[in-house]
DNA sequence: AAAATAGTGTCTATTAGACAATATGTC
DNA sequence: GACATATTGTCTAATAGACACTATTTT
């Protein structure tokens, strides 16, 4: 009877909408021990090590508090993925969060940055272990998403237009939505109390104002819509 | 610098049709050791303990081999739960995955039994652990699944007919569906090659003869549908 | 007034759902 | 033929999407 000698970790991929732009960005944090000391990773903390841990979830809490001080809009587990290949201490497992955070979202110090999602997934930025599957399996589940469930919207800050939701659900996505449809989504989460009309508004630097919303979700997980944005788009 | 003691483990939630009705039943296996030996549980095993395992995913397939010779239809990761009190043994951490298995699904031996799913939910039969849990998400996964993709066909024998669709459908949803959107769904599944008339019939002991159907997968993730089946019920 | 941007209204296509109509078997 | 069940067809309702139209601001 050999002991079982597993290492568990959870990891966070820590998402915004990236500053007067249009695409997401990932929060990465720079390894303080090895392996990979000094490379730009997933923040995440070894669950029920040094630190005790009472749950997963509140482990995950831990480690975008310790890591980032960072409070989220929404985290939802993602999955795990373990084998004994992915870390050269051996055979480890790590639970993985999608978390949504605020578009000004700020960090503090050197050892955080945000970084295009793109560039991850396109390995112009490489990320340790197998952290970028990771990013794109939470990227995967928030644009699956997406098409039916009023996610994006955590992404925004408290006060947005409607370009503000569409930059989110397109950025979401990988892909432009009608302007139409995302009107009419949000004039539906309107009726039902999930989206507020402030009544303030927003003066472009030209044209018309914009009105200004704020999501008000009525429960912890989002609005679900009984079709796809994308009809051709799905399979 | 304590020592990282985490207890890790897969549990599969194997679901069937029951024989001959129109529920669901899951696979449970009488504990062989302790804590709670003797007692009917969700079969399991420990990540890499006595056996090594190459990965997550080979565990929950030696999982489902080992304690039930069973290789399922269909199988997914539902998520991980882990804490300090699910188990007496200490801090434990459990994946937990989805399998469907085939109408016939035999099983062999007395320490393997099929119960049915509401009798786990509403706790007449209780199980150790956290494992009523487990298998509500897991359930509550497949039915969110159900009302926009192809998934509930995989608990369907090779050949079926309309109504076998129907009651897959409506024990995976736990609520009557209509039948004149199934037969569209269907239709439609078959223009797209992922269901085939296989040309024979069933007769049932009255009436016009069945078409007998046969679904046939085109990737390894179900067939997604751009609109839900409970427009009302979403959300 | 012109330009620019926001927001509304109208029409079409798709598909879920209700239900009537038809087909094909047993007794 | 009567009956039971399966299957098809027709109609309605809801909503995504395309696009024309109107509104409100700056210059």
């Amino acid at each position: 009877m050999s002991s079982t000698e597993v290492l568990a970790s959870v990891d966070i991929v820590a998402l915004r909408m990236a500053p007067e732009a249009q695409h997401l960005q990932v929060l990465l944090h720079r390894r303080e021990r090895e392996p990979h000391v000094g490379q730009w990773a997933l923040p995440g903390v070894i669950v029920n090590g040094r630190i005790a841990d009472t749950s997963l979830e509140g482990a995950a809490e831990r480690a975008l508090r310790e890591k980032a001080r960072i409070v989220p809009c929404y985290m939802e587990q993602i999955g795990t993925e373990g084998n004994a290949f992915r870390d050269p201490r051996g055979w480890s497992l790590s639970t993985y969060y999608l978390a949504l955070l605020a578009p000004g979202q700020a960090v503090e110090g050197e050892q955080l940055a945000f970084f295009d999602v793109d560039s991850v997934l396109e390995r112009r930025v490489l990320l340790p272990f197998d952290h970028r599957l990771l990013v794109e399996r939470a990227r995967e589940r928030l644009a699956a998403k997406t098409v039916y469930s009023s996610l994006p919207l955590y992404l925004l800050a408290e006060k947005f237009t409607v370009l503000d939701a569409l930059a989110s659900v397109q950025a979401c996505l990988g892909q432009a939505v009608n302007s139409t449809s995302l009107r009419k989504r949000l004039e539906r989460l309107r009726e039902q109390g999930w989206v507020r009309d402030t009544g303030e508004k927003n003066q472009p630097r030209l044209g018309r104002p914009q009105q200004l919303f704020q999501y008000t979700p009525q429960g912890p997980r989002p609005f679900m819509f009984d079709r796809s944005l994308l009809p051709e788009g799905g399979q």
